[in-house]
RNA sequence: GGCGACAUAGCCAAGUGGUAAGGCCGAGGUCUGCAAAAUCUCUAUCCCCAGUCCGAUUCUGGGUGUCGCCUCCA
């Protein structure tokens, strides 16, 4: 059973969708006026994750999320620059897709933008305006009262009142209450606007979600999530705008989920303080996958302190893991060719070993669940990978040696065994792109070679050439090849 | 000022009312021509004080510290 925390109820619950056997899932995506940082990576590698998961529970999973294309940020930049405001977004939405590639993060269903759902944003402000929760100004601004909405805060937990005695706002004081916000701003010269019942403008931020949220997934949907900092006021304002514009306080979102922050020696990272990281920066010298995994050692509510050593460390323990995954994968290549196993024959051999594999490998595999159901808790998930890779590398090694054979059921076992260890990878959402990159890599020519190179050094060894030979392997790994010495051969890999 | 989160080994990080996963680093052993990789062994009275309980790191209250939101922000 799925238990999640509900940013809402500050709890967690037991999650029952809406309709069985389907998710709907809204996640607030980027504003594209710069390139990606660390930061923003960890809502959508969360998200891609808890995706992969109810996929793999057999849910039928539909995900959108969105891009704000129109916001004064992009206008600013256009305005530097000297384009348009569309040069700038169609820029850094390419970007954000490249380093959500690189990422392993699956593409979401849908990518809404604000400038492609004008109308339904502009029906959606009229509808509030109508019903009395929006008022507009002389200058064509249209803004929602907080004060006609009474449970207004109730997802970050706070009160109108409280928020006025310490408000370090600007208060416009063109507003009825300091906390009302923009739906609509007139256009300023040079902007880009859109034709609307107030004359020309463009929307305000938050409108966009609720409009395109409930356009796409209808009134109530299952999830809605994204950073924490959009707790308030940016998700608050979703849930009141829909709610008052439905006219239902239970519609729109039922489950709100929220990534803790990425921090940089403890502060948070942010694009506006210059105390970031870029993604493609990080990427020149870790691997998507890496740096993904380096994000789901830690629960995605924790907050997270990012550093280089942090990041190598991941490298290691992830190497560990992958180790496992090759050497399992190595084993099922050898059964796959032998006769033996095909025939099913030969259950001569003791089975005790690969039995007692198997048997860690499904224990395994029903905690890796467990902790996954328990609020998609990535990090102790992951400690049951670790686990399993200790066992599957011993019997590697006894196999290795000559000691063992995974003949006949020890051949199914093996093989279950595999399954499990890559089931459990592709969740987390790790080993699926090395595969790509290994098969460009490993072209024939450069098979061949390094195999020539090889046996050159194996004639070094067998001649107790050990200068030559070291020689060999130290400027084969300069290049970026590694060698192993093992008793069933030689093994390298770039 | 209002609201909230967190405090676990050298570092990172799960977790539980009955003395605590996993990873990194370190020490020692096995394997190896030497390596590498792997494997084995070793390293924590869970911020402080009080309370509840047979028993608390886990619950309650207080304290201290760190961080976040209240302004654009993933």
């Amino acid at each position: 059973m799925l238990q999640v925390y509900n940013t809402m109820t500050r709890q967690k619950e037991i999650f029952k969708p809406l309709v069985k056997g389907e998710v709907s899932i809204y996640c607030c995506g980027v504003t594209p006026y710069n390139t990606p940082h660390i930061g923003n990576a960890r809502p959508f590698v969360t998200w891609d994750v808890i995706r992969r998961y109810f996929n793999r529970q057999g849910y039928k999973v539909r995900y959108i999320q969105n891009f704000t294309d129109v916001d004064d940020k992009i206008i600013a930049a256009a305005n530097r620059e000297g384009v348009t405001w569309k040069d700038i977004s169609e820029r850094y939405i390419k970007d954000y897709f490249k380093v959500m590639n690189a990422l392993n993060v699956q593409p979401a269903d849908l990518y809404p933008k604000v400038s492609e759902n004008m109308d339904d944003i502009i029906a959606m402000i009229k509808t509030l305006v109508d019903k009395g929760f929006a008022y507009k100004l002389d200058n064509g601004d249209v803004f929602y009262s907080v004060e006609k909405d009474e449970s207004y805060g109730k997802l970050s937990g706070r009160k109108v009142e409280d928020m006025q005695a310490g408000a370090r706002v600007e208060v416009d004081d063109r507003k009825r209450h300091p906390m009302d916000f923009a739906l609509w701003k007139s256009a300023k010269p040079g902007e880009p606007a859109w034709e609307s019942y107030w004359g020309k403008g463009r929307p305000g931020w938050h409108i966009e979600c609720s409009a395109m949220s409930l356009k796409y997934l209808g009134e109530k949907f299952d999830f809605h999530g994204g950073g924490s900092d959009l707790i308030f006021p940016h998700h608050e304002n979703e849930i009141a705008q829909s709610q008052a514009a439905i006219g239902d306080e239970h519609c729109f979102a039922q489950y709100w989920v929220h990534n803790g922050f990425i921090t940089i020696n403890n502060e948070k990272m942010s694009k506006s303080t210059g105390n970031f990281f870029t993604i493609a920066d990080i990427l020149k010298k870790y691997s998507g996958e890496v740096v993904r995994f380096f994000l789901l050692q830690t629960h995605y509510r924790s907050p997270l302190d990012f550093s280089e050593e942090r990041v190598q460390e991941a490298q290691v323990a992830y190497n560990r893991l992958k180790n496992s995954y090759d050497n399992l994968n190595f084993l099922v290549a050898k059964i796959e060719a032998d006769e033996f196993v095909k025939g099913g024959k030969n259950p001569m051999v003791s089975m005790s070993q690969a039995g007692g594999l198997v048997e860690l490998a499904e224990r395994l595999y029903s905690a890796f669940d467990d902790a996954m159901n328990d609020d998609f808790n990535t990090a102790l998930a992951i400690s049951h990978m670790f686990e399993l890779s200790r066992d599957v590398n011993s019997y590697y090694n006894d196999f290795i040696a000559g000691k063992i054979s995974p003949r006949g059921t020890d051949a199914y076992m093996i093989m279950r065994v595999s399954e499990v260890f890559t089931d459990m990878a592709s969740t987390i959402g790790i080993f699926e792109n090395i595969e790509a990159e290994e098969v460009a890599a490993n072209s024939e020519l450069v098979e061949k070679l390094i195999n020539l190179v090889i046996s050159i050094r194996q004639d070094a060894r067998a001649a107790k050439n050990w200068t030559e030979a070291d020689k060999i392997r130290d400027e084969l790994k300069d290049i970026g090849i590694t060698i192993e010495d093992t008793p069933q051969g030689v093994k390298w890999k770039i």
